[in-house]
DNA sequence: AACGCTGTTCCGCTTAAGAGAACATACCAC
DNA sequence: GTGGTATGTTCTCTTAAGCGGAACAGCGTT
């Protein structure tokens, strides 16, 4: 087997990286509908040997992670739900949006949602919601990450990143369009998040679900960092022109409280 | 190096089992009140040397599992927050005992708990609680693993586990006294656990916490196994001995709801 | 300047992680 | 019954990744 030196695309991952491995078996397991999973399944999902994922889930067996269901198969562990649970319970983030999030939806009537960004990967995902009773609502879908491109959740954040990361994500080699009102032109982008950090808010119109219109304000940590935001979201058909300074009033305000929550503080503003 | 063949104590963890590292280093920082971590305060806690930490720390990092701090710390990373946000909504036993636990507390009045076993490690741990609002009452304290032989929450799972392991922890080296009314002696253990299964209901006073009372009621699963119990708890001077009767009833209804909603089947009674 | 602390990197040794084949078992079609 | 094909499990062997220890690079204090 000779490594070609050459422009040799795949990352190579790993040739062994048992911990890799464990949480990708976590991660299917989780986010699967299936209740229970063969040894072979996750093997294929995983591009390793039988052997190797059987060696895998018993290791994970012992440490409690993963249990085995009566018919011999493999399922997810209490000390993993353990984890899981003692972890949810202590996310700063999300504890220090809670009553701000549940304050701005009941203002303004709509689905409320906290974002949170994540610096490695320059991604974000929708980490809670609060949904608005209105009977027609876009339901947030949670706990997936997303790019920062589209829509006013990822705008509020690519906005306030340093502009070394800002440039990196906007000047990608392809902006992958969402929807059709997803801004692909790295110009554009630019000079729409100029007016994010103008105005403070984000506000986008179907850039990721075709129909949905959203407003979004940057939540900061400690350091001045965007950490995630807060915004609110409604159907494009339901957004009253003449309240759009209302409701940005409430998300901003919203995610300034977040903000001072969570122990972080607005930066200047370096235009 | 000479392997002493004789009585060895130590389980020998093996001596390189970055797996199990990887989940200590997230126990202890999901577990522990700080908020950041440096790499030899965990390396000591983890009984490994300061570069062996420091890789873990940087593997895990890749995974997005933890994240640094701006002062060159670790904390809990977003991917792992995001799996165990992810993890707690599809908890099946939780979910399903959900509705029966609000019912329980609201007809008792009191703090009605959710106690989940572990087959592996032959513990339970108390997963979900609605408390009661009486200003005095316990709380309960969630997420921790806690032996099975001490209190009713344990004695409802103990008493229907496979006689087999029952008899393995009821008679144990030692049964450790958690308070002064705790059950010591494997006989008298076996004794209140045949009356556990006749009743179908376990109760007791200060077995775990002095002055506390409880009664709880066994959860099973599809195989007829339990899976864990439903229970009240309450101080015990506000113990109305003429209600047993009718707490209990209310107890033993949510379990078998739970049962039923988990997709369990309650076994034949062999007595 | 000398210390103590921090995170980080380097280097050899060792061993467990990995693939692949063989095994045991169960089910289903013929 | 027999062949086929699933399943989980257990081998064996090679290789590279995990590990500790020592050395390094920054800080802040003494």
């Amino acid at each position: 087997m000779d490594t070609t030196p050459g422009p040799d695309r795949t990352p190579a991952p790993r040739p062994r990286d048992p911990l890799a491995r464990a949480f990708q078996i976590l991660s299917i397991m989780v986010e699967s509908d299936d209740e229970s999973f063969g040894v072979r399944q996750l093997a294929s999902r995983l591009s390793v040997s039988a052997s190797t994922a059987h060696r895998l889930l018993n290791d994970l067996e012992k440490l409690g992670l993963i249990a085995r269901t009566a018919d011999a198969n493999y399922q997810v562990g209490h000390e993993f739900y353990r984890l899981a649970w003692a972890a949810t319970a202590r996310f700063p983030l999300r504890q220090a949006a809670r009553e701000p999030l549940r304050d701005l939806a009941r203002a303004s009537g709509e689905t409320a949602f906290l974002g949170v960004y994540d610096d490695l990967h320059h991604q974000m995902m929708f980490a809670t919601c609060v949904e608005s009773r209105h009977p027609l609502r876009y339901v947030v879908e949670l706990n997936r990450w997303m790019p920062l491109h589209a829509g006013a959740s990822g705008h509020a954040i690519l906005a306030h990143l340093p502009p070394a990361v800002r440039a990196e994500i906007t000047s990608a080699d392809r902006l992958e369009p969402i929807t059709d009102a997803t801004i692909t032109d790295p110009q554009q982008l630019d000079a729409s998040l100029a007016e994010v950090r103008k105005h403070g808010y984000a506000m986008s119109r179907g850039q990721r679900i075709p129909g949905a219109l959203a407003i979004a304000a940057p939540v900061f940590g400690p350091h001045g960092g965007v950490v995630g935001d807060i915004g609110i979201t409604m159907p494009d058909g339901r957004f009253d022109p003449t309240q759009e300074a209302t409701l940005a009033t409430q998300v901003v305000t919203a995610a300034a409280t977040a903000t001072t929550r969570v122990g972080g503080t607005t930066p200047e503003h370096t235009p």
